[in-house]
DNA sequence: GCCAACGTTGGC
DNA sequence: GCCAACGTTGGC
């Protein structure tokens, strides 16, 4: 099983938005390099679940992969701000999956934390300038996050 | 293929 | 609201 982190506005999505649903698609990504990630995922894996653009940024849960990558639906959608009227149903350019709430953690675990925490220093996350929205959590990270709150997560 | 201009992300 | 980082676009 791999583990991975998304990031989600919670002004536009949060974790309690998750919640109240059965499953979410995952969509609207549109850097390569995050759907190559989002293309590598296998039903079961686990994610965290980060609020950016919150104050303070902070991982607030653990989302499950409950499909495996889809064509993005938003793509082919003129109306959409995903649009993308260079890609074609028979040769679609952008991936989704679908994920489902599991857990909301303990508490949520801000990026300063995270930043402090040396299991993290090599992640997409506490880079400078970092704006991947979708990349893999090595197995340090994830032990050392749930060292942070004394909890094991997604059991 | 280079690179300047521009748009977006996201922390602060 | 500001601005640094970075990805994309398009002229050449």
């Amino acid at each position: 099983m791999n583990r991975w982190l998304i990031k989600s506005e919670p002004d536009v999505f949060s974790f309690a938005d998750l919640q109240a649903r059965e499953k979410e698609p995952w969509n609207g990504v549109r850097n390569y390099q995050a759907r190559n990630f989002l293309r590598q995922m296998e039903v079961g894996d686990l994610c965290l679940f980060y609020h950016s653009n919150a104050a303070p940024p902070c991982v607030v849960g653990v989302a499950r992969v409950v499909t495996v990558s889809l064509p993005d639906d938003l793509q082919f959608d003129p109306t959409s701000s995903y649009y993308d009227p260079k890609s074609s149903p028979e040769n679609p350019r952008w991936s989704m999956v679908e994920v489902a709430a599991v857990q909301a953690l303990p508490r949520p675990v801000t990026l300063a934390e995270l930043r402090d925490c040396p299991a993290w220093e090599g992640s997409p996350l506490v880079r400078k300038g970092a704006r991947l929205s979708v990349f893999p959590v090595t197995e340090e990270e994830w032990t050392g996050l749930e060292a942070l709150l004394g909890e094991r997560l997604g059991e």
